[in-house]
DNA sequence: AAAAAAGATTTGGCATGCCATAAGATAAGT
DNA sequence: ACTTATCTTATGGCATGCCAAATCTTTTTT
């Protein structure tokens, strides 16, 4: 509804997308900071940016304070989510294109994939609920089902997952773990875990890695079923924490 | 070589295409208002698009004398091509996309897929050299193999020969074609032909079909060799029209 | 708490790409 | 030469980005 479909620009699809995300990380409305920052333009720009955005409908801006979509925003947001992470599952399992590239290409091609071509690469995908990297894809009628996470640190040794995110938009935190190759989308076991609180030895991939304190309090994992393991084992109780997961692009 | 791979925009892409296969069609440099037609932009834009084509090296344009394409802009038009194609022929067969939906697709997307994903492609689909038009598929080293082919209408009775192709730029013709089982690779047999300009009766597989009007000028044929056929009759005198084949994105 | 400093946000001026319209320039045919 | 068809130039608009200056908000200092 409403007169937004002309205005569908790549980039105002993209600034629906990183609000979408920013403020399903925090809840809160979005700073023009954080947004530029995410999309890597300047602060002026994302200002004059969101005026714009708020003429067409899709976001509610109070100057000063932050933004957050409008039904129709998080509409648009939803349905480049879903184009976007259908196509890096389409590419993935169609092409073989490898994983770490999936992502930059799709990241182009979400605005240009027509409705019909979308429903044939579902279609063709057997109507997918997951992308490559774990990512929930939201369905044609744009529900998107969330995640149940939990941080690292409340898991034991054995434990398999998927690494989901770090859960306070902490670029420290971000930038300490992609430089040691750790990403949002990766799947990890737990080899060991130290008592009183010391830290997990983590395997992600080949290596393994030492994460403590805050860092394994931060990083919200999705862990698989529960079931006993092969060297049989305790069920585990039911786990707390039902905090609400964050979708990603 | 040259610093043009910087300023690849879209729109710069689809001004070469445009140029090439004009260019192809007549041999001669191509005017102003025939681009713009092409495009479908006034011959004002296309007047100031020239001279930054000019400037990049693309073309060389002789003001009011009209445009040709240098080598750099010769490759551009066929990268793109190859592109167009490529996607065509990948939507029609992966994702069984109808005919005379794929050109539209391919439009947008030629402008935005890397050049992984055209390996990739192309890989999928065994290094094809034909798309689902017909046309043919510049190869990796941008080498096009041109057929020679004749407009199905300036053919006479007892001719015979393969559809070749049609322009993917009219949906219109491709779903009436598709609707009644005609496509390109197809035997054909021309049963009669009406005088004056009127439609001809050719036999497709089993059933025969009346082709007339324009869409008798947009079907490309190459016709079997003109030796006597068995029941005996005329040798044909030399064909007029040895117009150049035509190309089309 | 008032003042000052720091940080975040917005505004204004400017650039680029690409298209449009309108008006002037050129070429070609008679 | 005069008309017509074609082409170019000039100007303007929209989308999107940048930077720098102005302004608002928050934090710190006194």
């Amino acid at each position: 509804m409403s007169t937004v479909e002309q205005a569908r620009t790549p980039a105002v699809e993209d600034y629906c997308k990183a609000i979408f995300t920013l403020e399903s990380r925090t809840g809160e409305p979005v700073s023009t900071n954080a947004l530029a920052e995410r999309l890597q333009i300047t602060p002026g720009s994302v200002s004059a940016m969101l005026k714009k955005l708020g003429e067409l409908g899709l976001i509610a801006h109070l100057p000063y304070r932050g933004v957050q979509l409008t039904d129709d925003g998080r509409r648009v947001a939803l349905e480049v989510i879903r184009h976007h992470r259908l196509l890096e599952l389409f590419l993935a399992e169609a092409l073989e294109m490898p994983w770490d590239r999936v992502h930059a290409e799709a990241e182009v091609l979400e605005h240009v994939i027509s409705e019909e071509l979308e429903q044939l690469i579902a279609a063709k995908l057997g109507d997918p609920t997951l992308d490559p990297h774990g990512d929930p894809i939201p369905s044609a009628e744009l529900e998107l089902r969330e995640r149940e996470t939990l941080p690292l640190d409340s898991l034991r040794a054995g434990d398999r997952g998927v690494f989901v995110r770090v859960s306070d938009a902490d670029s420290e935190m971000l930038r300490y773990l992609s430089g040691r190759g750790i990403a949002p989308g990766e799947r990890f076991e737990v080899r060991e875990r130290q008592p009183f609180g010391g830290p997990l030895f983590v395997l992600f991939g080949e290596r393994e890695h030492a994460l403590g304190g805050q860092l394994a309090g931060a990083m919200r994992v999705e862990v698989d079923d529960r079931t006993p393991p092969p060297r049989r084992r305790q069920a585990d109780p039911r786990q707390a924490d039902p905090r609400q997961a964050d979708p990603r692009q």
